[in-house]
DNA sequence: GACACGGCTGCAACCGCTTGTCATCCTACA
DNA sequence: TGTAGGATGACAAGCGGTTGCAGCCGTGTC
């Protein structure tokens, strides 16, 4: 019912080969002869069907794209990101929410890996042992985590945080709380150890409390430990946990930006929407998922560069209003 | 490099024809042929290439989505219930976000309608008069959004709104304002009509503002126009636009719950996040992506129900603290 | 004992496109 | 005028499965 490259050629009274090249590789054919076959293609509705080709050539045009969580406001930006990318390099994305679930991760892969010509992982919750499993699959960039010997492209955090702790030094915190995020998430490590470090320089308390799911409802768990614990001020994992936090705490009597410093991580639409307004750490996920496309293009299309490329994004401290001097 | 059928068949000394039932058609083979070549198969580490697969069979499993956003939070449960439907009946999903460019839509699902075997349009924002258009591409179910002649999964907002107004109403507000979304948009269409039907029933003066985009920023636009005018409540196109008015007034001291009552519409989680938290209506997305895939994969297993079905899910109201009797 | 029938399996065509190889024809140069 | 060489386009062999058809063999029936 379709018509395909047979019929073209037929109503040419030419062969198959030679449609196809006036139309994938139109040096080849003399140039009257392919704008025949052209305008007979146009006339006659002809588009490629992509499944013979991809089986064809053996590449499918397609780019898995494995993601913990869509509906997590971190992500979004970084999915349009890559879609758009993808689009604008004729590949397509297919997506994969793995609800948070570490161990679906694998699976999901294997899947996909027969379907698409590479592999997106952002933010895999799989333990580090098992990562090279992935790229044993398939061309494979990493995103938001570090993987040795596997191409990603990692934000480092520690920029933002420290400017962060350096903020609330600044204005007289000298305890301060950071609520970790998920056990196996690899920029919680980051995280964690980057305030831990930055605490350290400027010489204030931490103490950590989690883990916590980045999810809102973590974050008003996350209150009564607050509440009760001597910290004046809060670096959370990330928005949502921050939120939920802060919510919960309005809810007590206890503001956010006077009684207590909040801040998140992320800097999500919602952090510039709640009230107060959210102090948030920056992190360039539109970037991250541009970046993670054109790397794959690259591993994708011939030879990869030898120390595979890893690359790194900053990350900055936006200051709204959850955050103030201390509370004497 | 990768094994194939006719690996598995050497290896067994057999013909590919009869592994290829082996896997796919088990009753056609003998018991112990089968159960040999299974394990063959798997000592081989052998996967079937999909893409040849669909070439043969003509079907690529795949289900193609069309998103108008998918930073907007109403989308991501629909897309996520839609993939963990798809999942389970071993369908992939491939998803395009639009970017709220109406025009792309159909040039999108033109290209996608060849890889996949059917299209999935959630809240498509192309005028109707092209509707019929993307019907004709392929196998098409449209999510929120009545479509003549085509299957459909249609929230029906009346009710949720019904309950909204009843609800101002009883609080004794009797001048409220109804904040319109995208003028393309089917269902703002409806929840507007929706929204004067209502005032109507229950005696409530209706203003119309708008259209605004289902963003935050525009409902921080909205808030002057609010704030301006002689109404006591705020029916809102949908959340963020209300939590953008929330928060913008609660910067102008406008304290919503108290000084004006405002209702949203999708409950978001964001919703119950908010401060004060959010009155919406809450529409069942997920129960709409899952009901979507389950159409359409009625239609493409054999024959459709000659009238296409059209499923109907209702909405009602969520109370929370936005809303209040009116100040007096 | 011959025949029919049914269960298994192999052969080969096909899905639609790409691409290496080769024949043909024309041009240009010696 | 003969021939080398470059365009140009046809042929055919895949890519890796699926599936209709036919053949083989064993069993049951008359």
């Amino acid at each position: 019912m379709a018509v395909t490259l047979a019929d073209v050629a037929q109503a040419c009274g030419i062969s198959a080969s030679t449609v196809s090249r006036a139309l994938s590789d139109p040096e080849k054919v003399n140039a009257q002869t392919r704008e025949r076959i052209r305008r007979t293609a146009r006339e006659m509705g002809y588009s490629p069907n992509s499944v013979a080709r991809s089986l064809s050539i053996g590449r499918t045009g397609m780019l898995g794209l494995i993601v913990p969580d869509i509906a997590n406001p971190f992500f979004p930006p970084i999915i349009k990101a890559v879609q758009s990318r993808a689009g604008q390099k004729e590949s397509a994305v297919l997506l994969v929410d793995t609800d948070e679930h570490a161990s679906d991760e694998l699976d999901r892969a294997r899947t996909l890996s027969k379907q698409v010509d590479g592999l997106i992982l952002i933010s895999p919750r799989t333990p580090a042992e098992q990562l090279g499993e992935f790229v044993a699959l398939a061309p494979v960039v990493f995103v938001n985590r570090r993987v040795d010997g596997a191409a990603s492209v990692v934000i480092d955090s520690s920029d933002g945080i420290e400017q962060a702790v350096q903020h609330l030094a600044a204005m007289g915190h000298r305890n301060i709380c950071y609520l970790g995020g998920p056990r196996l998430s690899w920029s919680n490590k980051q995280r964690q150890a980057a305030v831990s470090a930055a605490c350290e320089r400027f010489g204030v308390q931490l103490q950590v409390r989690g883990p916590f799911e980045p999810q809102i409802q973590a974050g008003v768990r996350a209150a009564d430990l607050v509440r009760t614990s001597d910290c004046t001020a809060v670096i959370a994992y990330d928005d949502l946990i921050a939120l939920g936090l802060m919510a919960r705490l309005t809810e007590y009597g206890v503001q956010a930006g006077r009684d207590v410093s909040i801040i998140g991580i992320d800097d999500s639409p919602m952090s510039g929407m709640a009230y107060p307004t959210l102090t948030s750490i920056h992190v360039p996920g539109a970037e991250a998922g541009t970046m993670a496309v054109d790397l794959m293009l690259r591993l994708l299309s011939g030879t990869p560069p030898e120390p595979l490329p890893v690359v790194e994004l900053e990350t900055r401290l936006v200051i709204r209003s959850s955050t103030g001097p201390v509370r004497t």
